[in-house]
DNA sequence: CCTTGACCTGTGAGTAGCTCACAGGTGTAG
DNA sequence: CTACACCTGTGAGCTACTCACAGGTCAAGG
């Protein structure tokens, strides 16, 4: 397989294949005119790594694992400590997102309460700005 | 002001004054040495740009505003244009987030209620795992 | 006058995970 | 054999910094 026949089984872009190539997900031969040529192994690495990637994994975890398995060894147990990882900090960068929505939102709604009153108020912007109070 | 004296007045890094500099969100002027020498109004400028983030602006965004107030109109416009934007796609990444978060939560819990009954069980990996489920 | 040494400086490169631009190769129809 | 569509690999670019590094600055001490 060629680097869109393996992109089209799995459903991802030429580029994306041609990017995991390229960090060594998985290295395929090279054919006489210099083209990849993707065995079924290296399909499967990377179907591998494609469901490893919406359990949050990075794809130098995904590398760890993968070289961890080719080793023999079960990838499990780091796979869990990984997991158990992201789990925290997604938990906590999820917090700091909403927090940020609340900031947001309220930025808006200043600004909507004062345009009823005010036209061409443009008050939520004077959160912000301000840099220019002072002439220098 | 230089570099850290500017930084230490905005509670950051002096890494991220040079970094906004060289991104020209502020231009200072040069020193003899060559030291970037910077203004009140570079402060009040980084001021906002500092604020501005706490809202979700990005660095473009916060340049291109800075670059309309600079022009003498209101950047407001477009401010809240820009924000109106970011509050539907932080949104939907938020949402996204909590998706992948429910989905390792879950992986995870396939996991811990096999380990009560299989000590050794590695099961939650084979949801990802089996790339090497034939020789090849 | 000189030297030590702490601290400060600017610049270049690295980070994650692609995506895009680009010059050139391949392969098939006519 | 020549068009021409399509495919290829590689290099660079994206965000918002952060870090490494070689060298400059400056006050204290000799």
């Amino acid at each position: 397989m060629r680097v869109a026949d393996i992109a089209k089984r799995l459903n991802v872009s030429a580029d994306t294949v041609r990017y995991y190539t390229r960090i060594e997900l998985v290295s395929p031969s090279k054919s006489s005119n210099g083209y990849k040529e993707f065995s079924e192994k290296d399909y499967r690495k990377l179907r591998f790594a494609l469901r490893a990637k919406t359990l949050g994994f990075s794809l130098a975890d995904i590398k760890a694992l993968l070289e961890i398995s080719e080793h023999g060894d079960t990838p499990c147990p780091i796979a869990r400590e990984v997991i158990s990882e992201n789990i925290a900090s997604l938990s906590q960068s999820i917090e700091e997102s909403i927090a940020l929505f609340e900031r947001m939102k309220a930025a808006m709604a200043v600004w909507d309460r004062m345009t009823d009153r005010n036209p061409d108020g443009e008050t939520i912007c004077a959160l912000i700005e301000g840099w220019k109070e002072q002439p220098d």
